[in-house]
DNA sequence: TTGAAAGCGCTAACAT
DNA sequence: ATGTTAGCGCTTTCAA
């Protein structure tokens, strides 16, 4: 196992000193020849600076700390993804953790990403390791919560999230706006935006006269409890007078679920019951699935520019989501050419 | 903007020596009455050790870099997701970049990887970056190429890859069994494994007296140029005195591509064509297509297992895939029951 | 323009 | 059981 060659090994072969090797990497007043002296010794050692030791100096790495929540969703992908690009346009690596929903691995995560001096942290992580995050704030590296609101913010936390409400209201006007009066929805717990979107939702349909009872909404934390959640919304209706004609999901995470389960009980799409849920996805134009999206891509983008920029004051930025209209609500007013995916 | 507080910090409140302060940190024999003063000191003063400075002794960090081509192919996705298991079971980060399937990214994100001093790297990219994978595996960093085999490895680099040729072969079987005779393709690029997946399917056909002329094979690098592709597959029947019967993508990546360019075409499938593809994906249930799976996530904990355990030959990899039948190729003989994805 | 030397935060011999 | 000291690989004064 060879031993790396340090910066010593190369001032020693090119007879300068390791300030003198500093100075023609980093850039600082060298005569041309000794220079080339040096570069020529890099160059035979295969010398490859460290950038731990660099980073020593700096007082914080160059990497930039991303802890997400669950890698599957392609929200989260599209989020990476934005958020990558940014690094890289920065010479910033990106340091990744899932946290595979389990709330005690992501207070270990983002005390890892704060032992490893981030220079920035993009979390998704529930309101338990917010403490963390402040003080990673405080210490100067920037944090930003990603699909939440953080609530009176201190310096060097910000937030970008969805406005959850407006996706919960444009779910109403469409699905009203294509004659859907019935509503039952599919859900996945307590985190803030999925109940902000149900909120918004049944807001809005209020403003309709149409009533969305809490027994319309059903809770599904995995894809496997997504198929009792759908048969019970389908049995509720059948004792009732007006049958069920839409179906809405929260979140990304559980579309196809929701689907197979709807399909596999032979309810037609949308001839029987519309549907509609969060989050764009590949295969959505040709299943004709109408989704709310998100800018998930851009969400990444501005949350890693928040970590290069290091805003004074903290930053809330909320995205607009928007109404991709497809076919699963039916045929509507409006039908306009569907190319809206992919968003890069 | 706090600075942070250092072992030296907590050793003058604690008042003994940072010696002392490392042991109970790390485990040495300290006094009980003192490893608690010291722990309580560690509590005021919010200490949280750096990392950096500890890799900077142990020659390393405990990160595991990953060079990623295409974070939004399926098939990456869930390799991070056992990538990233491993680490957080071996208390390592994943430090993650997206080359975008550009070249000169890839040597530079490698290098930055050599940089960081990574305790191993997991990479997808082409042979342009062999020879640093190389000197880092001399050094000490294990390097585990996946997706492609590597000629004559060093010690430390080590290969996961999937059987390409046999997946090509399982097209053939598959196919034929099903009544088709005329295949067309659409593969994307000179990449080994896709070349090796188009032979495999070549020579099984041949086998069979089926023979896979070179103009029924289109290269499609991009999604945009799918429509072009499977254009130019139709277009080629129509002059022939066989239809095609069939069509194959080689790639993941490409699949709703393709899968939208017939149907946008009006081809029914299985009925006009039968359609078979790469990669399990969430949606090919409930849309029956069938796929040949790569065990993906297996695929990504054995290559972070190689860079944790370190074995000291260099070792191949080669998994072997798994046709799923679904209704893309028609009804055949054998009709299971399909419960197959996810495999987690 | 260059070198000597101090020091970043931490660990690990070696003393005591 | 605890402290002293010497680094780890690098950058950065401060002199020369």
């Amino acid at each position: 196992m060879a031993k790396r060659a340090t910066i010593g090994d190369v001032a020693a072969y090119a007879g300068v000193s390791t300030a003198t090797v500093s100075r023609v990497l980093n850039g600082g007043a060298v005569a041309e020849t000794t220079a080339s002296r040096v570069r020529e010794a890099v160059a035979r050692l295969a010398y490859t600076p460290n950038a731990l030791t660099r980073s020593i100096f700096a007082g914080r790495a160059s990497t930039i700390g991303v802890v997400i929540r669950d890698l599957s969703s392609p929200f989260y992908l599209d989020l990476i993804r934005g958020i990558d690009e940014v690094a890289a346009a920065n010479d910033s690596l990106v340091l990744l953790t899932n946290t595979f929903r389990q709330i005690d691995r992501e207070v270990a995560q983002v005390r890892a990403m704060d032992e490893q001096r981030v220079r920035g942290l993009i979390v998704t992580t529930g309101e338990t390791a917010d403490s963390r995050t402040r003080r990673m704030a405080e210490s100067g590296a920037p944090c930003v919560v990603v699909a939440r609101t953080v609530p009176d913010p201190p310096p060097g936390v910000h937030s970008v999230s969805l406005d959850d409400a407006e996706a919960g209201r444009l779910m109403a006007a469409h699905l009203t706006g294509y004659g859907r009066s019935s509503v039952g929805v599919v859900t996945s717990g307590r985190r803030p935006s999925q109940l902000e979107r149900t909120a918004g939702l049944r807001q809005a349909l209020a403003e309709r006269g149409l009533p969305l009872p809490e027994d319309a909404v059903t809770v599904a934390e995995s894809e496997t409890e997504v198929s009792d959640a759908v048969g019970s919304l389908l049995a509720r209706a059948r004792n009732r007078d007006r049958p069920l004609d839409a179906v809405v999901c929260t979140t990304g995470r559980l579309t196809v679920a929701v689907h197979s389960a709807l399909t596999a009980r032979g309810v037609a799409i949308p001839d029987d019951v519309a549907f509609l849920t969060m989050d764009d996805f590949s295969w959505a134009p040709a299943l004709g699935i109408t989704v709310i999206a998100q800018p998930s891509y851009q969400m990444g983008r501005r949350a890693a520019e928040l970590v290069v920029e290091r805003p004074g004051e903290p930053v809330t930025l909320v995205f607009a989501p928007t109404l991709v209209a497809r076919t699963s609500c039916g045929e509507g007013p409006t039908s306009s050419r569907d190319h809206r995916f992919p968003d890069r």
